[in-house]
DNA sequence: GTCTATAGGGCGATAGAC
DNA sequence: GTCTATCGCCCTATAGAC
């Protein structure tokens, strides 16, 4: 399974990539580079460069129901583990970054089809299996997507206090059904 | 002034094929067409992709601002004035879908630095001018990013039921601080 | 001011050796 | 399975006519 892990190797780097760059403005060369092998060994792995990006989205949906699914399980509120999920994850940059990217190219083929099915797997989840009513569960997720967006926009490296009053609102448990965020994670 | 004219056209017509396509994924030929004019014209106006995508996305910031102190000057809650501010917005697709992209771009070092500005600009605004509170700004920039979302995701071209009850409750008043949001706006 | 023609560079993908 | 070499396209930007 050596080469099994090297594909994990390669998804990992193409996360970051993803995330930093968006999938039209990632190059399979710069996810060649992070991941330590060559622009064509990345292109024979997956085929084309779309195939990648769909399958590192679609590997962060996996890995974003799963934390979720582990909180839940081992939890008292449900709004509260949905929150502490989300830190686990704010630790892999990329993971949410490449899923923000995905979410925003609604107008391609395969890649919009996927971003639907993914949010509404995750809307499903959060609704059924946490048990959060629509409201709950329509302000857990518009939250999640500030805080996508602050990172990304990397609003930690404005210097002005309210950018750090923002970041703190964002991020304070008291905020929304996000606890358990701290400012620290940002600056990675 | 026809000059003028033919640039607000070019503006337009980029606004839209950004916001569709995002920085990198447009083409500058994309926008010559959207706009009916040559593609080495368009270049020849602002001199580069990045100086156009920066007009489209400093423009779009304007427009924002300035209709959000529309609705604040004619109103009551300052809250209900903002919901109804962004009602207007919806209907030019390509604007706050072009500052989502922009949004993502934080490592760039001009589209990233102007993208805190701007954002940082629009939450001094509500903070200060609508007299909102850190949390109840927090609570709007997240409904509005969720709102951006799932304009940009076409998640009402999905056919599911809970597609249907998501776009309700964030497009529904009660459900954030986005009064008179009706679903019809998201079908253009 | 606006066009046609085209240069120049970057990138995804392929061919083929090892 | 992984590399080097390279093709061919697309896209930004420039040159220059009108």
């Amino acid at each position: 399974m050596k080469s099994e892990e090297r594909r994990e190797l390669v998804l990992d780097a193409a996360t970051q990539v993803f995330g930093e760059s968006g999938y039209q403005g990632a190059t399979t060369d710069a996810v060649a580079r992070a991941a330590g092998v060559s622009q064509p060994y990345v292109v024979r792995m997956f085929g084309t460069k779309e195939a990648l990006f769909l399958a590192v989205v679609q590997r962060a949906l996996d890995k974003l129901l799963a934390a979720f699914r582990v909180e839940l399980a081992a939890g008292d509120d449900p709004a509260e583990c949905l929150g502490r999920a989300y830190v686990g994850l704010l630790a892999d940059r990329g993971l949410l970054l490449s899923l923000m990217h995905a979410f925003a190219l609604g107008t391609h083929p395969e890649i919009g089809a996927l971003a639907r099915r993914g949010m509404l797997e995750v809307y499903r989840m959060i609704r059924e299996e946490a048990g959060l009513d629509a409201d709950q569960a329509g302000g857990f997720l518009a939250h999640g997507m500030l805080i996508n967006t602050v990172i990304a926009m990397r609003l930690g490296e404005a210097d002005d206090p309210l950018a750090s009053e923002l970041l703190a609102t964002v991020l304070s448990p008291e905020s929304g059904r996000l606890a358990g965020l701290d400012e620290t994670r940002l600056s990675s």
